[in-house]
RNA sequence: GGGUGGGUAGCUCAGGUGGUAGAGCAUCGGCCUUUUAAGCCGGUGGUCGAGGGUUCGAGUCCCUCCCCACUCACCA
């Protein structure tokens, strides 16, 4: 379906350089369908510009949008009501002297009835022969109800705003091939009106996430994209190169080593929502950039921040809905807090059948799961076991919102350990519908144990765990000058997205999700 | 990387056991001044993902490769 690897620039063309340019944006048709009904536009747009018309305008002075118009119309009740909208033709129905059309704008859709004798000859001559489904129109008329009782706009005069070259993706059944979906998303904003909405749902939950942090006296900050020590996560990191200082640098994979720097120095709630990167692989959960929220609030521990999560993401869902309960993926979930609290442990005791806790050691834990079908590497750790456990046979279960609490201390290398049971941390994982939303604990801030914990995750990197965090001598430091006892929360807000928009994949909800490049998919050339 | 399904017109899709590639929409021409997936008549448009093989003959069967989705593995 692509022209993938063909000498396209080379091609001969009988219509001219202005053809070639449009190449290198990649084109999904073949070259001979683009001669037909490229070129038939193409041949259109000089015969517009022949009759004196600019196809490419500079504005259009509009007085309602598509909404405020039938608003308006109903308020007016039977009076004249004249407007003039812009906006994008979606359908053409012609009848020998009318014709009705479609009008889109962002705020919705309206029928157009353009008549010969209101538009007079040469304007409806030049509609009838010009004018293409996918054109933007400026159009002048006063609005009417028709024998089917329609509300229409009848219009007095049109300005073809902007001239469309391509044919757009089928009316009725919409565009449906991913690959394109994906790839030319443009497209499927214009012809999924469902897709337009989860990204307008996206904007909402972004605004009211920063809403309700506001209103609790948190500041959003920036923190740094470009690290030299890519920390706050287990992953691995993209690496770059920045020419002038002559070093490498890190994209991101957490700002949390830099936003508790912040509390060291005196902000005591503040806030990041920004993009983290990792260098992974591609899945329905998992996008190699991704939107995080990073928050850090002195002076509470990880209790305090469970009962601010469970508030904020019921208050999205009532923002959203209305009420406490969402459908996602066929299971209705009842987000209304409390939510309950199920220790680490336990869930895997009660969902693997394995105790767990009682074992010590990656040895004997390795003979502990040797009955279930989990597959583990050789060398995998105490923690690790306890971490495939936990996903394998728990989180497909926890469709109502659930906080997995106090996990291993081997997991958080960042985490405080739990008052009154070193083996464990203050930590929690809130899931949802199955998904894992996000991580947050009560903040290590003992400056020795924290460079002791670091030292052991460079162990692990030694042994060749790529993914084992780096010690950050600066970081240290910084908890040497004393950081106040504080908890912090990681919220994926894709994921959240993913939830309140009842999407199954990640690239659902990010508009331009991670694809293989067309430059590699070729021939292998 | 493994498994499953898929790739046919600009878009959405049909094409039993091999026999000259189809429909709807879009597009172009004709008719039609209240239609709304408008209708009617006619036309343009295809390297059937790519390459090789079997065959008198391949969209269809065989082989290799490319791409997409799902899934497993990897992975907050």
């Amino acid at each position: 379906m692509f022209a993938r690897g063909r000498p396209v620039r080379a091609r001969p063309r009988s219509h001219g350089g202005s053809l070639e340019l449009s190449d290198r944006t990649g084109t999904l048709l073949t070259m001979e369908q683009k001669q037909d009904l490229y070129t038939q536009r193409l041949e259109k747009l000089a015969r517009i510009r022949e009759a004196g018309e600019e196809p490419f305008k500079y504005s259009y002075p509009r007085t309602h949008t598509v909404e405020q118009a039938y608003k308006e119309y109903a308020r007016a009740d039977g009076a004249d009501t004249s407007v003039k909208l812009a906006g994008r033709l979606f359908a053409l129905r012609y009848h020998g002297k009318s014709v009705f059309g479609d009008l889109c704008d962002d705020s919705g859709k309206i029928q157009l009835f353009f008549g010969l004798n209101e538009l007079g000859g040469e304007r409806f001559e030049f509609l009838s022969k010009l004018v293409n489904i996918g054109d933007f129109l400026g159009v002048t008329g006063n609005m009417f109800t028709t024998r089917t009782n329609q509300v229409t706009v009848k219009v007095h005069d049109f300005s073809l705003l902007t001239k469309s070259l391509r044919p757009l993706p089928e009316k009725w059944h919409g565009l449906k091939d991913v690959e394109i979906r994906l790839r030319q998303r443009y497209l499927d904003l214009l012809s999924n009106e469902s897709v337009r909405e989860i990204f307008r749902k996206r904007s909402h939950v972004i605004r009211s996430i920063r809403e309700f942090l506001d209103a609790r006296g948190y500041i959003e900050v920036e923190t740094p994209m470009l690290q030299p020590i890519p920390g706050g996560a287990t992953a691995r990191p993209f690496v770059t190169h920045h020419n002038a200082l002559d070093r490498d640098l890190y994209l991101r994979i957490a700002p949390e080593l830099y936003l508790k720097r912040l509390l060291v120095g005196g902000f005591e709630k503040v806030y990041e929502i920004n993009r983290n990167f990792r260098n992974e692989g591609l899945s329905q959960r998992h996008n190699p950039e991704f939107t995080m929220l990073e928050l850090y609030h002195a002076y509470v521990d990880y209790e305090s921040i469970m009962e601010l999560v469970e508030q904020m993401v019921n208050h999205m869902v009532v923002e959203l809905t209305g009420g406490h309960r969402l459908v996602y993926q066929g299971s209705e979930i009842n987000l209304e807090p409390p939510w309950p609290r199920v220790a680490f442990f336990d869930a895997v005791r009660e969902f693997a059948g394995v105790d767990i806790e009682a074992v010590h050691g990656a040895d004997r834990a390795h003979e502990a799961v040797s009955h279930l079908k989990l597959e583990l590497d050789e060398s995998a750790g105490y923690g690790k076991i306890c971490d495939e456990l936990l996903k394998t046979y728990v989180v497909p279960k926890l469709i109502a919102p659930t906080f997995i609490v106090d996990h291993p201390a081997e997991l958080s290398p960042l985490a405080k350990r739990k008052r009154g049971n070193q083996r464990l941390t203050e930590r929690f994982q809130p899931y949802i519908g199955g998904l894992e939303m996000g991580n947050a604990f009560s903040e290590l801030n003992d400056p020795q144990e924290q460079r002791a914990r670091f030292e052991e995750q460079m162990k692990l990197r030694e042994r060749g765990d790529e993914e084992a965090q780096t010690l950050d001598e600066d970081y240290v430091t910084a908890l040497e000058y004393g950081m106040p006892p504080a908890a912090g929360l990681g919220i994926g807000v894709d994921r959240l997205v993913m939830l309140l928009t009842d999407s199954a994949s990640i690239k659902d909800v990010i508009l331009f999700p991670q694809l293989r490049t067309l430059a590699d998919a070729g021939t292998g050339e």
